[in-house]
DNA sequence: ATGGCTGCAAACACTTTGCATCGGC
DNA sequence: GCCGATGCAAAGTGTTTGCAGCCAT
């Protein structure tokens, strides 16, 4: 709880003169653990651990490390943001029905695109929405009992 | 200007019961000719032909189209939505420095992808976010000019 | 001690909704 | 004529901002 992992994000924040704050390291652990979280979910897990953190923290934490190319903000066909540390680039799939988020390897034939008809690419977005292996077979069955889509 | 272009869209409307109204097809051809604008957008462009028409009645109209799949809600790394109407799969590249839009067919790998890893792709959206060819050159000839980065 | 960061609340931008009226069928 | 669609304005979301106090450096 109170022990500080090492970080390269808090390291980076440092080498760009911020401070590191109480707020700020909660709001990064709790991002590094929970990926494509929205706002309100960060501020959740972060209010259970300190009650006094404001709603305006998150989305000014969550900026900078916009800004700073720390984590990417992915939309996950939502009305509202959905945030996650920049890693290795991958691909997600949603799901129609039950809204789950999965994350695979990104496809073979992106995955080295850093170029195409003279557009330099600096980061790939791939969203899938479909339906997941549940509640695919969910809709099969209500099908077979005659609630048909 | 009055003369009325067949459409598949007019007659999907039709067949699921729905009423064709002068603003339906004022937006309707807004958003065919426009691909990708937002919501403010196609109201500016539908105000100039129909100063009675109300906001309310543009995204009552979106989400109607959208919610029969007749178009597509896409992000280009914006707060707030874009609308296109629901036709070949294709790729978004957006550009960071411009916020130009431009759309190119579909990578090969992905074309034909329906599932994977037991997942059932209803749609594919693929973003890419970088610099088009005229800001990267631009950018390159300020930084020769000695404005870094 | 200084200036960046925080919490709070008010402001903002985008989108939805209630209601009376209008108009497609 | 009926009932769905519209316009307006008010209400709802998600997000940003102004300001006084706090705390990392």
């Amino acid at each position: 709880m109170t022990d500080q992992a090492p970080s390269p994000i808090v390291d980076r924040l440092r080498e760009e003169g911020r401070r590191i704050t109480r707020e700020r390291r909660l709001l990064l652990e709790i991002i590094e653990r929970n990926p494509h979280l929205d706002a309100a979910g960060i501020y959740l897990l972060a209010h259970q651990q300190n009650a006094k953190i404001g709603l305006a923290t998150v989305y000014r934490t969550l900026n900078l490390l916009t800004e700073l190319e720390l984590v990417d903000v992915v939309s996950l066909g939502e009305d509202h943001s959905h945030y996650e540390i920049r890693g290795d680039d991958h691909v997600h799939l949603v799901c129609l029905d039950c809204g789950s988020v999965r994350e695979i390897p990104p496809l073979p034939d992106f995955r080295s695109l850093d170029e195409i008809e003279g557009f330099e690419v600096h980061q790939a977005h791939l969203e899938l929405i479909g339906l997941c292996e549940a509640c695919r077979k969910k809709r099969a069955s209500n099908e077979s009992k005659g609630t048909p889509a």
